[in-house]
DNA sequence: CTTATTTCAGATGAACTGAAATGC
DNA sequence: CGCATTTCAGTTTATCTGAAATAA
């Protein structure tokens, strides 16, 4: 799509008043900024391998829980299993991550890092740490705490069914 | 894209072990596991009336901040000047916003909401709001407003040259 | 029989890059 | 002149919906 319509030149509808109230964003536009911004500095370092931000995420969480279905993770990422599908066809063909039938249900295939897989998430962990203590600069170590605590309960108040 | 590679039934590249240690999600992770919670919630309220949640967000933005130009708006939100021009395009086909020559540099049009987009702001304010209270839930008072200010300086440290 | 998982196929929309016109 | 803003044009890529095969 591209822009249509004409270059009118509106003048009247809309509302001149300035700054009414102090403009103070909400928490949840905040949030979406700062969640922006991490998401820019990840695109940033995953760059140059070719890697996006969402598929070294995925790579993280197999990390932690090795033996999801694809299915299983794409519900943990918010997008459809078809969706999932493509981006787990296109980690295996860069040799990042396997799968192998379960055992116990013929229909699913489990995932889980290869040893090139493992190896990208070590060499590039002390960069990522790099970038959530540049994020937490100047907090006091027990904001910082107390910062992974909250957003984990809000998170388990608005998805209660993600794992963990 | 679609799938391509064949059913090939891996066995041995996965590294087998099971969850080796505790398994402590990052906190990016889990920010951006909120913030996927937080937008499919702002989706479902939106979806309605076929507002996307960026759309609705860069109407707030423009509550807050009125006289921006769609290059400005862009810098907010991490698109292209390009991208932004069609959803701004969108918003003011919709008749939310509209927008006329800053006359002290006629290469810009502000922006700004008009009567419909404002109404349109205040009728779902409530909504929001009780989505922010769902996601808070459980938290005391302090906990909630340190959260606040924890994020605001999380951004800050991030994104410097972003407003406020 | 119904449901979950995977896969194939196609459609759509949201984002991008490149380039031009205009004005600072 | 260089730079910012807007606009036009085309492309890419990520996502979706729909439907089928397989197995629980």
């Amino acid at each position: 799509m591209s822009n249509s319509s004409p270059p009118t030149v509106t003048t009247e509808p809309i509302r001149a008043t300035e700054p009414a109230q102090a403009a103070e964003p909400t928490l949840l536009y905040m949030m979406k900024q700062l969640e922006l911004a991490v998401r820019a500095r990840l695109e940033d370092i995953f760059r140059p391998i070719g890697l996006t931000a969402l598929q070294y995420t995925a790579l993280t969480v197999l990390e932690r829980h090795p033996n999801l279905s694809s299915a299983q993770l794409a519900r943990n990422s918010f997008v459809t299993a078809q969706t999932m599908a493509d981006m787990v066809t296109a980690l295996r063909d860069r040799g990042l991550i396997a799968r192998r039938r379960d055992p116990d249900d013929l229909r699913r295939f489990v995932l889980g890092l290869t040893d090139d897989g493992q190896r990208l998430l070590d060499r590039y962990r002390s960069e990522v740490s790099v970038l959530e203590a540049a994020m937490l600069a100047g907090l006091t170590p027990a904001q910082a705490a107390d910062l992974r605590v909250v957003v984990r309960a809000c998170r388990a108040n608005l998805a209660p069914s993600l794992p963990r």
